[in-house]
DNA sequence: ATTGTGGCCTGCCCGC
DNA sequence: TGCGGGCAGGCCACAA
């Protein structure tokens, strides 16, 4: 369900687990423990945290990032954690995002998947009913890209030269750019008044630049609105769905892996 | 290397 | 009411 604005909000709420150190860690769940050739072990994460604090909480892309620290000493592990498509966030039991969209407002400590216990009482939990999460020691921020929140015209041109693939294909491939999910996709081409299929290699110069300001006032105004699913485009977002722009049905396919909706009067 | 596909998981909604 | 099918805001391993 995250994309990098509702992964912003748990990296807001996390940072109240700043200065806190760490009693013990609880994974209740193999969750995210088979996660890939960077999966970590329980005793590893436990190992690295248990006795050091929470010194500061960074974000690339979908992935949440907390520097940790002995009293007194330099940061020496980094706990990285990835939503999937259904994982929330709790500090001291507080939801970083109600009412979510996706599924049911149901939330059920059942799908806790992974806590951090704070010596003071308090902990940090992965709440994830469908389990594509995972938790990651040490992970290689480096193989993400470009924060999208920090994108730049030149970087974007950069992340679509020479591509024979779908641009939308492009915007969510987190190792150019971090950070764009399904919707976020959707709303910025919809906005920007590219097609999803056009070949993102063949973007010419005009094009690269409505793109990236629609990137730029997409994250801005769905950020003010407070998430990703928020975009003028998501009502549409159906079958039968119509342009808000033009009344226009919408089009569907999959594109990029993902189910696609797109305008076929104004995104060319 | 790039690009596309299948699969992982579970909950929910729709139609029968 | 019960059941099956399809779908879901992500990402990984794998094949061509």
């Amino acid at each position: 369900m995250p994309e990098l604005l509702e992964v912003e909000i748990y990296r807001h709420t996390a940072v109240r687990s700043i200065g806190r150190v760490v009693a013990a860690i609880e994974v209740l769940d193999p969750f995210g423990l088979r996660h890939g050739s960077e999966a970590s072990s329980a005793a590893a994460i436990a190992a690295a945290v248990v006795g050091s604090a929470v010194v500061e909480a960074r974000r690339r892309g979908k992935l949440l990032l907390l520097d940790l620290a002995a009293p007194g000493a330099a940061v020496h592990a980094t706990l990285g954690i990835r939503f999937g498509m259904t994982g929330r966030l709790l500090v001291d039991e507080a939801a970083g995002i109600d009412g979510l969209l996706y599924s049911s407002d149901r939330n059920d400590p059942a799908w806790d998947r992974f806590r951090l216990r704070f010596v003071d009482g308090g902990s940090l939990t992965v709440r994830d009913p469908r389990r594509l999460g995972g938790v990651v020691l040490d992970p290689n921020e480096d193989a993400l890209g470009i924060d999208a929140m920090d994108l730049t015209r030149p970087q974007l041109a950069a992340a679509v030269k020479g591509s024979t693939s779908a641009v939308k294909a492009r915007l969510l491939d987190q190792h150019r750019i971090a950070g764009i999910g399904n919707l976020l996709a959707d709303e910025i081409l919809w906005r920007a008044g590219i097609s999803p299929q056009a070949e993102a290699g063949r973007l010419g110069p005009a094009r690269v630049t409505r793109l990236h300001e629609a990137v730029v006032e997409t994250l801005r105004e769905l950020g003010e609105r407070g998430g990703s699913h928020l975009g003028d485009v998501m009502a549409a977002r159906r079958p039968g769905g119509q342009c808000p722009r033009d009344g226009t049905p919408m089009k569907c396919a999959q594109i990029g892996g993902r189910t696609t909706y797109w305008c076929p009067a104004h995104q060319r």
